[in-house]
DNA sequence: TCTGGGGTCCTCAGACGA
DNA sequence: TCTGTCGTCTGAGGACCC
């Protein structure tokens, strides 16, 4: 390796292994060296992850839970814990920190890091990529793997190279740390299938295959004009690029949120607009009360159908002003749910808010703890008490759903919710976050 | 086997105003 | 006043990522 070359790689792709399965192995020993599954385990989930044990048998991620019971009879099936593994994110992230501050998390178990600053305090950049996986087992007590590369593309694909590997006889160590320079680049990727590339999925792939570009040597070789009308303009010019390891995209720090949305997929379908209604209710507030624990207010409201033979609809509805309040989302998302025909049945339902903006920005405020007091003392006209319309107004309404906030925080997200979405089966308590008419 | 959930981005079509 | 064009916005759907 020459001096010039390193001074480029200056892009590391960090991926935790096996993020969700070392955590919880991590917080119960006794599932060291076991196949553990974690993910959905009703009769529609799916795996979210597994350790290699459990890889060996041929699970993976994605696989419809049922299959993967079947390949893995001695797996220990986990439902998961999103909080933990948010807050072990959290704790991975400072680590990061300590090297450079120039991070982009893409999921809560994979980042990309820029170090080209960091090299005077922490050396080049494979003594960094090592100097992050021995600090992270130190911190944490969790394995990673890193890429190195002269961009985003290479790096990632270097990490997938330094990662472990399951096989039948085992478990067989990776190298940890991989670091592809950049004369190396096109003999790196030329022989990999067009998969590997970012923005090719099952559906370009195929498309891909039937002109015989298998690999992306392939694709470099086809005329770019040609590949335009295959895959898209964007797309095209975006592939044969990614192909002849140009790819412009810095690593960016600060990114902004696009959009906040909760789905759920129904045990089983959903013939019947009564029993959609409250799920919309149940998703809107959830949505609500996410939005504004982080601040942010929407225009635009999406709702999102999945019928019984898997085909997806989605119907929008964007506003003038800001949506202030869960009740204003549900409000608008079951208008949208009501001109749909449901008869064929719903197995997934979805809400989200997007055209995002600052609450601040937005006209919203913060509320004080002597808000609320002012609130629990006097109620205000429009948020309940007997006014005219007896339709508390959108700020009001904001207001009384930002006290609820406060005492879910307090009490949990079962302390309050709407008498709309009540688990009658177990006496009053709100069957999960919720909204509406609060009882 | 029967296909999650949280997102982003792109393309296309139609409406609408300049 | 009418018509055509262009740009922008919105909505819908698809593909993709982890």
């Amino acid at each position: 390796m020459t001096v010039d070359q390193s001074a480029l790689l200056d892009v590391l792709h960090v991926d935790m292994d096996c993020f969700f399965a070392a955590v919880e192995a991590l917080d119960d020993p006794t599932l060291l060296g076991k196949p553990v599954i974690v993910g959905g385990a009703g009769p529609r989930g799916v795996v979210a992850a597994c350790s290699y044990e459990a890889r060996a048998t041929g699970v993976h991620s994605a696989m419809p839970m049922g299959e993967a019971r079947r390949r893995c009879p001695a797996a220990v099936i986990i439902a998961g814990r999103h909080s933990r593994y948010g807050e072990v994110s959290a704790e991975l992230h400072d680590v990061f920190r300590e090297f450079t501050p120039v991070i982009e998390p893409i999921s809560l178990d994979e980042a990309f890091l820029d170090v080209s600053g960091s090299h005077r305090l922490f050396g080049t950049s494979e003594e960094i990529g090592h100097a992050i996986r021995s600090r992270v087992r130190e911190v944490l007590g969790l394995d990673c793997s890193v890429g190195i590369g002269r961009t985003k593309l290479i790096a990632k694909l270097a990490s997938r190279e330094a990662k472990p590997r399951a096989s039948k006889k085992g478990v067989l160590a990776g190298p940890g740390v991989v670091m592809v320079l950049a004369a190396e680049e096109l003999e790196f990727l030329h022989p990999r299938p067009v998969r590997d590339l970012w923005g090719v999925g099952p559906k370009t792939a195929e498309r891909l295959a039937r002109y015989g570009v298998n690999t992306i040597g392939d694709l470099a070789a086809l005329d770019p004009d040609a590949l335009e009308r295959l895959v898209g303009k964007a797309a095209g010019t975006h592939l044969h690029s990614l192909s002849w390891a140009r790819d412009e995209r810095p690593v960016e720090s600060g990114l902004e949120v696009k959009s906040v949305g909760h789905e759920e997929t129904f045990p089983t379908d959903r013939h019947d607009h009564k029993l959609l209604q409250p799920e919309v209710v149940r998703l809107a507030d959830s949505v609500g009360a996410r939005l504004r624990t982080a601040g942010l207010t929407g225009r635009t409201v999406n709702l999102k159908l999945r019928f019984a033979d898997f085909s997806t609809i989605t119907r929008a509805q964007s506003l003038n002003g800001p949506l202030l309040s869960s009740v204003e989302i549900a409000r608008i998302a079951t208008a949208l749910l009501e001109a749909v025909d449901v008869g064929t049945g719903v197995r997934l339902l979805g809400v989200s808010v997007s055209s995002l903006e600052p609450l601040a920005t937005a006209g919203g405020r913060q509320l004080s703890l002597m808000d609320l007091n002012d609130m629990a003392r006097e109620p205000r006209a429009g948020a309940g008490s007997s006014s005219a319309s007896k339709r508390p107004s959108e700020p009001a309404r904001a207001e009384v759903e930002a006290a609820i906030d406060a005492i879910r925080t307090r009490y949990g997200a079962r302390a309050v919710g709407p008498a709309t979405v009540l688990d009658r089966g177990s006496g009053l308590r709100v069957k999960e976050l919720g909204d509406g008419q609060w009882g």
